[in-house]
This record gives structure tokens, C-alpha cells and sequence, in this order.
DNA sequence: ACAATAGTGTCTATGAGACATTATTGC
DNA sequence: GCAATAATGTCTCATAGACACTATTGT
């Protein structure tokens, strides 16, 4: 298949389909890459934390980065996303939350050549030990209060701090914050800490309470309550997710979260 | 500059980034492409609309595509999109509106080879009459209700449907709604008219001025009134808008709306 | 008994929906 | 005057914040 060197205009004006695209060469225009970048969010010890890898090798290495990798001509970067997400973290993508985040895409955002990073953005429902991957040197959950004192890859401080404003919106309409938490069922405590952990304040109880009740479908009480506390209180009863697809009325953060 | 096959973990274990990248080649991966393309609304008598490009070259020839193209290496993709808005409307990106969308990569969406898209939504203020582009036969608005008429080119139905939704939902609680307003003042009323076109309902005139009123800075009074309207009617009063950044309490639609 | 946590009820302020009344224009 | 549209006010209900009170556990 020889490709012979026609200009585009040349080339959109060819008859049929067939042959315009039997003269086309992508490779004509500078090489590109694109990668699926992911921002894993979990709670570890009441601190909302994130997934980071130690770059073994070049480019940046040394520093840690989101775990992520190249999209293959052969699948979708949705695909590669919860392909990277099993082999980080061992979970498997089923019924869970891996939302595209956003695109970045400047030049010199990579050393390489101009590569195309599409951020996405997860909760990791187990408290799962990461193992080292390929060039993974080393995988670990930091608390996202602590980065600041971290050396990150690339543009990924900026990634995250876009991650994390994803997570603390969407978990307001969206019935993602019980995959926070590692059981099937929860109390609604358990729930309200989830909320305070991610948004940093702290609700009050029976408000909280009243408002999660009163979305239809989201929480299914369970004919069980928590077996101990760890240090005496009444047990809480115990809830399970339901099929609500939003929380409506939404759960708002106050005014003066937002800005 | 020869570059080497080297494997890439011989690659990543080098001792210096600069010996890296000289062994390094993108070109090695399979060739992609990245494009910006453009969901530009607008409200032409009374109709949500959206602006559409009719493909003069292949491939996609003869179908209605969005406004869009390559991303230069030189340039960011948001670069991208602010250009092609501009060649395609005139219309230059200053404080407008322009927000990235959604990110398309998948194998199969363009014939070309790996295309990816990175959508963006605008919202035109001014009814500026699209000239035609390089490649575009024709530049025209359609009501989005009338979409489902045509025949559109790649995946670019499903990229407006998402731009639609974004946009319904951007309004509730973004002070971008003015922007679909030619003019720099306006009347609460034709806000509110606004309103009623992006969402397709239509909305109580005292409470929706209640509320717009109630959002700090968002609504500057001016001291004139609308001079007249087509067919009688007392004048209204006459707005800017401010300096707000979000509008809190949102202006939300109704559940039914949601979905 | 006491500490600790969960569940329930209540009072009040705010926001939202429905709708009536008054005001200002063109004809 | 009349039609048309804008501005204002009011009644009612839903939602949200604050907080008191009761219930159930471990020690």
C-alpha cells in the first residue's frame, strides 16, 4: 500500500471513500500519544486519599505519579482506564464509578513528544493493597492533605486538585459515597463520615439523617444493625444502596464551600 | 538522531532523561490523531441551535459534522477549539465561554485511523452568520429539535447530546445563561426566556425574577428600561450582568427534568 | 451509673410554587 | 379604554439548620 504525497485539499476531493482513504496516512502529521491517567480515591484512617506511583523509570522518574498508562489502537480509553484500574489495584470495574475526569493536552507536558493525557476519576470500595506494576517501582494511598510535600509528575498536582473537586461535587447528586466504604452494608454514620471526610466539615446528625431517608430508593434498611462499636453507643442500623440513580434533593455543601 | 529498537524497559532503566528521550520515538506506537471539536449554541427565534458544518471532503462527505479540526503540536487543544471558533464564527474567545466537554477515543469512530476528539461547548452571543471554512461546504444553525432529521457525521449525535446536558445543567448554577443574549443589557424577563428555551419548559415569571434577584452580583441594575416592545406592554427594567461566579441557590429544574 | 453513639421529634428560618394585584407601555 | 407585558406582594408548602430528648450499647 503505497502512499503517495497529496496534498489534503487533493485529497478530500478524491471520488469514493475507498480511495481517499487508500491515500491517507495518519503518520503524515506528528506523532501523538494518548494515556488514561487515573485519580483512585479511597478513605484510609478517616483521610480521603489518593493512589500515586513511583516513576522507576524515565521520564520523571523518581517522582510519583497517577497510576495510568498508553491507550492500545485496539481499545477505547475507557477500556484502558479500567484495564489500568485492574492491574493497579486488582479491582475489577463492574458496578462501580470510573468517570472521565478531563482531558490535558499542551505541548511540553511530556518530555516524549506530545502526549495526550484523558484523566479519570474512581472510588476504591476496598481498602486494597496496591502491588508495583511494570514500571511501577512502588504504589501507595497518600492522604491529599499531605501532597503538597510530594514531587509530582508532570501535571498531575493539577490533575488531582481537578479529581477532587469531581469527587466532592458529584457525591452531592450522584449515590457514589457508599463505595467508599468497604461493606456491602453501612450505617448511615458511616455514611456522614464518608461526607466529612471528602468535604472536610463536619454535618449534623440528624440533619444528615433526614435528608438521606428522604431520597427514595437510595439507602434500603437492612433487618440488622451493626454488631459492636468499638467503644460502647447504640449500634446503628444497617442499610444496603439502592437502585436511585440521583439524590434529590441534592446534598449540598454550604455557600461557603464552593468558590 | 537514529533511534535505536531498544525494548522499553531498557528504555526506562537509562541513567539520564536525556539519554532517554534521545532512544526514545513516539513514532514507534501506532499513529493517532487528536481533534478539537465544537458544540456552538445559540438561540435563533426562540430555538436551541446548534451550529453545523456540511462535509465537503471525505471523509463523512455530504453529512453534517461539528465545526472542529487537528490540534497543531505547537498548540494546546484548548487552543484548538478557541481557534476554530473563531475561524469558524468570527467570533473571538475573550470572556466568553468555552468548556471542555468530553473527551471521544475509541477504535473505529473515524475511518482515518485513532481519532480522538476532545469536545468543547461554546455558548455564541452574538447571531453571527457562519462563513464557510477550508473543508466546509456550507456552515449552517439547526434547532436541535430538528437534529434527528439529519444525517450526522461520525459520533458527533451522540457529542451533542451530551453538549445539550451539559448545558441545561451548567446553567443552574453558572451565570453563563446572559451569554446567549446579543445584547450587553437585558430584561429579566428575556433571562428568563433563556431559561425556558435551553430547558424547554416554561417558568413562573415572579418567582424565577425572585430568585435571579436574590443571587448576589449576578444582576447589575441599570438605570434604563427596554425602550419599547413590539407590541405594547410596560417596559422592563434593564440588567448587566455582575461579577458572581456561581449562582447559589442554584436554579434548579424541576426532578421530571432530570432523569 | 456513665460515656458514647444512634434514633426521633420540634421549632424556626429560608426557599420555592402558585397566584393575585398594581404599574406602564402601544394601539 | 384595552391588550400586553412588567413589577410587586402574599399565602402556603417544602426543605434546611439548630438543638433537645430518648434509646441502646460497652465499660
Amino acid at each position: 500500500m503505497t502512499k503517495l504525497p497529496l496534498t489534503d485539499k487533493a485529497l478530500a476531493a478524491m471520488e469514493t471513500e475507498e480511495e481517499f482513504l487508500k491515500h491517507y496516512d495518519l503518520k503524515k502529521y506528528p506523532a501523538q500519544a494518548l494515556t488514561a491517567d487515573l485519580c483512585i480515591f479511597t478513605i484510609i484512617k478517616g483521610e480521603l486519599s489518593i493512589l500515586l506511583i513511583l516513576r522507576g523509570g524515565h521520564p520523571e522518574k523518581g517522582k510519583w505519579a497517577l497510576p495510568g498508562g498508553f491507550v492500545n489502537v485496539d481499545e477505547s480509553v475507557d477500556q484502558t482506564a479500567a484495564r489500568e484500574l485492574k492491574e493497579e489495584t486488582g479491582l475489577a470495574f463492574e458496578d462501580g464509578y470510573l468517570e472521565q475526569l478531563k482531558t490535558y493536552a499542551y505541548p511540553g507536558r511530556d518530555p516524549r513528544g506530545y502526549v495526550t493525557s484523558v484523566a479519570y476519576v474512581t472510588l476504591a470500595p476496598k481498602i486494597s493493597v496496591p502491588k508495583a506494576g511494570d514500571d511501577a517501582a512502588e504504589a501507595q494511598f497518600f492522604p491529599v492533605k499531605e501532597l503538597n510535600s510530594l514531587t509530582l509528575a508532570f501535571d498531575h498536582a493539577n490533575i488531582i486538585e481537578d479529581g477532587l473537586e469531581r469527587v466532592r461535587a458529584k457525591i452531592e447528586y450522584a449515590p457514589i459515597a457508599p463505595l467508599f466504604i468497604p461493606d456491602e452494608t453501612f450505617t448511615i454514620s458511616e455514611l456522614r463520615k464518608v461526607y466529612e471526610t471528602v468535604w472536610g466539615v463536619s454535618l449534623n446528625r440528624s440533619n444528615f439523617r433526614r435528608k438521606v431517608q428522604a431520597v427514595p430508593d437510595f439507602l434500603i434498611p437492612i433487618d440488622r444493625k451493626r454488631v459492636s462499636n468499638f467503644d460502647g453507643g447504640r449500634p446503628g442500623d444497617l442499610y444496603r444502596i439502592g437502585s436511585a440513580q440521583f439524590i434529590y434533593p441534592p446534598l449540598r455543601r454550604s455557600k461557603e464551600e464552593l468558590d
